[in-house]
DNA sequence: TTCATCCTCCAAATATCTTTGGAATATTGT
DNA sequence: ACAATATTCCAAAGATATTTGGAGGATGAA
């Protein structure tokens, strides 16, 4: 392709950097891991099941497009979002795939289920239930996230904990799951879980990432 | 790659095919193209300066991707947007383009030059000052694309025929210009001339895309 | 220093994308 | 039927991306 400096190509071609970068399935999934908060290469790596080599290389490419910084303390190297406009625009793209892509959406019912049948709470609602103590909040993400940054009350149960850990949990009292996004499928199927023990669970509409993002506070280490 | 029905990898893979028809130049051009309204590949690609053979692959690829319709009539098949939700997402991309790399920052300067020094008017000024009569607008598109659709009482002056045409314009008005959108260069481009030539003259921020999604009245054929 | 750990870099193999020119197809009008 | 126009399809060449395994560099701990 061709270099085109100082014109409308020149242009185009960095708008296009940005889309490259989210053309593969593997740097998505990394940047829905650092929508969670900070990780070490080697921990994304086993996070999203991949290689050692072929992350570091996909980070490189994120990190050249702009999305992503990284710290590095130690032998560590910690990368994080760029910001919350990179977030912001994941999802847009996400929405837009879904909404324009039959498959999208076919793909999405398969992997979350019939959400909407779990009647999700909003942040709002919750955000308030909170206040009055109307509702628990558990968060079903896996602890390092959660321990990287939460809602403030929180009750860390991971998904893979949920079924030992179901007879602590409250019968008289709305419990809200929340995980990653409204594209993660953790807190769909814990509060599936949790209602076929007899529980009264929803789902969070949105994940932590979306959570911060309307402005409602978070508790971060 | 694999092909990874029925879990998270299918669904992270139909996600990233959008991200995929958003990482070609000559593709963000025939969505920006698009954006003015629906047009036949051959008009595409005069506009565009590609090889028909290559835009009609390349609108393929969109088509593909779920981001364009086509209709056909008599010998022309004309493509169009297929929401504007495309729209939307392809302008946050941008945007993050040109918050997140420098590049794209500096290629935005170098082909829009120094808008901001050129006093932008809001959505909401120009539709006030139309309806006082305190503004005249012109519309510096291609004559094709105010065929299309423009700004009701918008005055079509592509800006090839500006510099023929500034002696037909008041002197005790102030004019604003607009085009494709935040990344146009022609209004910036029209606004120039027209201060060059003694007239008060501003740019429209956005363009008759952003007007539209405000929610703001277009005259169509 | 030596070791273990974390990470990056490299080369190679495979797969995918982009662009081109020309052939093939479709539609309309004569 | 024929010609003219618009579009798609095809094959080929070149360019980029992706993934892997392993070598090598950097850092901190023993």
């Amino acid at each position: 392709m061709m270099a085109g400096t100082g014109t409308k190509t020149a242009l185009l071609e960095q708008f296009a950097r940005i889309g490259r970068a989210l053309a593969n399935p593997a740097r998505l999934e990394l940047l829905d891991l650092l929508a969670q908060g900070e990780r070490s290469v080697d921990d994304l790596a086993r996070a999203a099941g991949m290689r050692l080599s072929n992350t570091s290389a996909q980070l490189k490419a994120l990190q050249a497009a702009g999305l992503v910084h990284t710290r590095k303390e130690g032998v560590h190297v910690y990368h994080r979002l760029a910001g919350d406009d990179v977030e912001h625009t994941v999802e847009a793209l996400k929405d837009l795939a879904r909404t324009r892509l039959a498959a999208a959406e076919q793909a999405a019912r398969a992997y979350l289920g019939d959400v909407a049948a779990l009647e999700p709470i909003g942040h709002a609602e919750l955000a308030r239930r909170l206040n009055e103590g109307t509702a628990v909040v558990i968060d079903v993400r896996p602890a390092a996230e959660y321990a990287a940054s939460h809602i403030p009350g929180a009750l860390s149960i991971p998904l893979d904990e949920l079924a030992a850990r179901l007879d602590a949990l409250p019968r008289d009292t709305r419990i809200v799951a929340y995980c990653r996004g409204p594209y993660c499928a953790y807190a769909p199927e814990a509060a599936r879980t949790m209602r076929a023990h007899g529980l009264t669970a929803h789902p969070l509409q949105g994940g932590l990432p979306q959570w911060r993002r309307a402005g409602l506070p978070t508790e971060n280490p």
